[in-house]
DNA sequence: CGGACATTTCGGTATCTGCCGAAACATGGT
DNA sequence: ACCATGTTTCGGCAGATACCGAAATGTCCG
């Protein structure tokens, strides 16, 4: 069959992700980082071979960009747009009736701090959020979210350019999280947020995993910036 | 197989969508009413047997739900999140390079308006945010929005009683228009000025199809109550 | 009850495609 | 040049499943 090099239609997108394989490596890449073939098929679980096949599929149908680095092959998500669609598929995902995570005993780094594509999730990032809103920065309605003039001169003390950021993206988009159940930042903002943290050294990914590292700085960065309550690690959410 | 009543992963759940027949059926559904499983079929385009057998899986998932009534089957959309993922596979679909629709000789209605689950889309409802926002009724920051006090006290003189709709859902969402590529307004107060509308009699929903019926006395209403420009049924959009 | 209609169950077929082993290709280091 | 490593191509197999025809179940109507 010809393979049309545009146009793909909702059935074939989905079944692009329906494959436990592809899902993998679609999850592993939400991290935000870009993945070689060899550790998205570590990620999947399946051999070099099979994961081949199936970037080439991804690819094509741009799910995924690629980028080659020497004998490399660095694989990311094509656009926020993917994220988006994965994001919203993992939502119907969990919502099964009862099936609260059991438990992350080896994930409590992930609870804390950790990538969603591009964003910051976990308890930090809700931190955040909360101060954003009792600052008045920022006023979320739930899915949606606005940034305020005052939150406008905030954040650009802090380093975040915010007229610069009104291209096709949200400017502020909350995105539910996975373990606590209550929305972050997300969108352009939380992409500039994530950004300026690892950029000053307040955050570090981690190698492996999608955890991030709080600095040293970091603790006390965000503390005096954002005036956190001293107990937001516990802070189970509700 | 163990048929474990919860718990989907993403996989599974990208997978159920992932067959032409089955995309067919939810897409039929995104406009927003139940719909027998005879109607599915033929939307499918497959025989009833067949049909069947996907309604029940993807029922089984929790991506429908159904309705008993006499010797029919009433099957809806089960969640606004289940529109919400299929609505950001749509994204990726048309994402393809080029692809600007085929024009549509026989949808020139659907552009005019239509449902788009349950709320308004097309040119109406672009029309219908720009006086929003021109009013100054509502703050929209591409895919989030804001109601502001005054759109409150408009809304509430309207009909819609802002204060009832805090649930769980966005207040106010954006949804990509598919025939305009501009934003229009989803969530619950896009559901809700469908709502009213259609009890007002100033649309209708048309039986085979999506499209949206303006009556005359919706002709009125729109245009005065919300200052629609003489022109905005030709505006192309951007 | 019997006939029309909507929907489901069952059984069998055909197709699709995800998987791996083996081997080729590509790149970088020594 | 050689080898190691990362990635792709080829070929064949096996499991999954979408499809339909035939027939059963359920529901309304007269």
């Amino acid at each position: 069959m010809a393979n049309m090099a545009s146009g793909n239609t909702v059935a074939e997108v989905a079944h692009l992700i329906g494959d436990a394989a592809r899902a993998n490596m679609l999850a592993a890449l939400m991290g935000g980082q870009a993945l070689t073939a060899g550790e998205l098929a570590r990620h999947a679980g399946v051999t070099p071979q099979t994961t081949s096949g199936h970037l080439i599929k991804l690819t094509e149908a741009r799910l995924l960009a690629v980028e080659r680095q020497g004998r490399h092959r660095y694989y990311r998500l094509a656009s926020p747009e993917v994220a988006q669609a994965i994001h919203a598929l993992s939502v119907l995902a969990v919502a099964g009736p009862k099936r609260h995570h059991p438990i992350g005993p080896k994930d409590a780094a992930l609870r804390l701090a950790r990538t969603c594509y591009d964003h910051i999730a976990g308890r930090l990032a809700l931190a955040l959020a909360d101060s954003l809103v009792r600052e008045g920065h920022v006023i979320l309605s739930d899915g949606a979210g606005l940034v305020t003039d005052c939150g406008r001169r905030f954040l650009t003390d802090f380093g975040i350019n915010t007229e610069a950021l009104h291209a096709r993206r949200p400017l502020c988009r909350t995105c539910l999280d996975w373990s606590e159940r209550r929305p972050h930042i997300a969108g352009q903002l939380g992409a500039a947020l994530l950004g300026n943290a690892l950029e000053q050294g307040w955050l570090m990914r981690t190698p492996e995993s999608r955890a991030l590292r709080i600095t040293r700085s970091g603790e006390i960065g965000f503390a005096t910036t954002f005036r956190l309550p001293l107990n937001w690690r516990e802070q189970p959410g509700r």
